[in-house]
DNA sequence: ATGGTCAAGTTGTCGGACAATTGAGAACGG
DNA sequence: CCGTTCTCAATTGTCCGACAACTTGACCAT
């Protein structure tokens, strides 16, 4: 709640104020809520930056207008999901992250081996191959390796799985290659030929319609990939009680 | 990509044409696009449409503004995730969306196993006593049943779980009250025992620190709501190969 | 060459005006 | 008295012009 960071336009203020009364309940679904003029007198600013602060609401899904009515409150909870505030990613965060990614991709890795069709079990193999290639070339194969844990994702046959290691995927991903800077050379080709192993093990167990088997290679995978983020944050526990 | 929905205003088609580009990558991170002036002769609308229409992207964080200079496509990937349209929420979309709550909560039942501090766990218990309390009033529960499984999240030490819950459940914890309808009484009355016993189950893992025998034992709860819901799809398969 | 100054360009904010649409009360007819 | 229609004020959508705040690059003085 404490992202109270001074923004420089009077238009994300106001938006930031209606949109809390939203969120927090004081503003209810359906609610109408005042007039444009009312809201300028009320915020002491002009129509102009009123307009620009519920377009933006409207964008969030937070409200709907209707010409000639109003402005109406829509569901609070129609608000987008946002991992983390853009800035201030700190290494605690991307754990926390990554956590919950692993909670999906386990999933994923059981839903893909009981209904993977044949199409997507080849492009899984596909993109296994791809980074194969990757590394033989002595590329990182990160782009290889987001694809291949997305072609697992979409053989769920579920789109929301996909979609969300998409979303995911671009607040972890970017900063994977500041990892891969304190390895040297010998390291970082040791490491990124195990992590080919393991995804030959999911692979495997997905191909070969074992749910079980797959989920628990997924974890493992993904359960070495956080421990290495751990060392690199000193051993903080992350608890907060 | 479908989405196509004639919006009644200006300001939203040139958000979303602006949006569509950013998402596309024909407009590059880091691209100061047109300016105001721009914009309005390239739409052939006035400057008060196009500044709504940047708003609405700024509120989105696709676009970041720094006055007297322009305005710069930030990180497509910041964009946040949305489940669904609000609109269009059909029984298989609620299905694919409890899919991924299932993914996330037994893991989150996992790390609430391995971590939970002992005021997490009181809250966990509470939690489960109010449910009880809410069954012997007769009463559904649904809002004790949400605060149980919020309170384990909690307890895994990471905000995002409670947090994507949350966002989650908003999507999915409406509809519950529908399903309920199409059973009777004595049906629902067992169906609420039957899934306070699972409860119990999970409190009991959770608390005795067994990471594995929490995982299954939620992942045994949802999976039985889950197939609930398929049985009110009738049968209908998801799979799209 | 370097640093400061200034002017043009751009976004932010203000105010007014009119069009398009809505909602409710007024007027009317039965 | 009830129902229907009409009118009209209110509200959002759009356009326009103006000025302030700020940035950026060019220009100028040293």
């Amino acid at each position: 709640m404490a992202d109270k960071q001074p923004a420089n336009n009077l238009a994300e203020q106001v938006m930031a104020r209606l949109g809390a009364d939203i969120r927090g309940g004081r503003l209810a679904p359906g609610t109408r809520l005042p007039t444009e003029q009312d809201l300028t007198t009320q915020f002491g600013v002009s129509r102009t930056v009123v307009r620009e602060a519920v377009a933006a609401l409207r964008a969030d899904g937070l409200v709907v207008t209707r010409r000639g009515s109003g402005a109406y409150v829509a569901d609070p909870a129609a608000g987008p999901f946002r991992i983390v505030p853009p800035r201030a990613t700190s290494l605690p965060d991307i754990i926390n992250v990554m956590e919950l990614r692993l909670a999906v991709e386990v999933q994923a890795a059981a839903l893909a081996a009981e209904r993977a069709s044949r199409k997507q079990l080849a492009a899984i193999r596909t993109a296994w191959r791809a980074i194969d290639a990757a590394l033989q070339r002595g590329e990182g194969a990160v782009a290889e390796d987001f694809a291949f844990h997305r072609a697992i994702a979409e053989a769920t046959g579920n789109d929301q799985f996909p979609r969300f290691l998409a979303y995911l995927g671009s607040h972890v991903i970017p900063r994977q290659s500041v990892r891969l800077e304190v390895d040297t050379p010998a390291e970082r080709r040791l490491y990124l030929e195990r992590i080919q192993v393991e995804h030959t093990r999911i692979v495997m167990a997905v191909t070969g319609g074992d749910p079980v088997e797959a989920r628990r290679a997924m974890r493992d995978h993904l359960t070495r990939s956080l421990e290495r983020y751990r060392k690199l944050a000193g051993g903080k526990k992350n608890g907060r009680g």
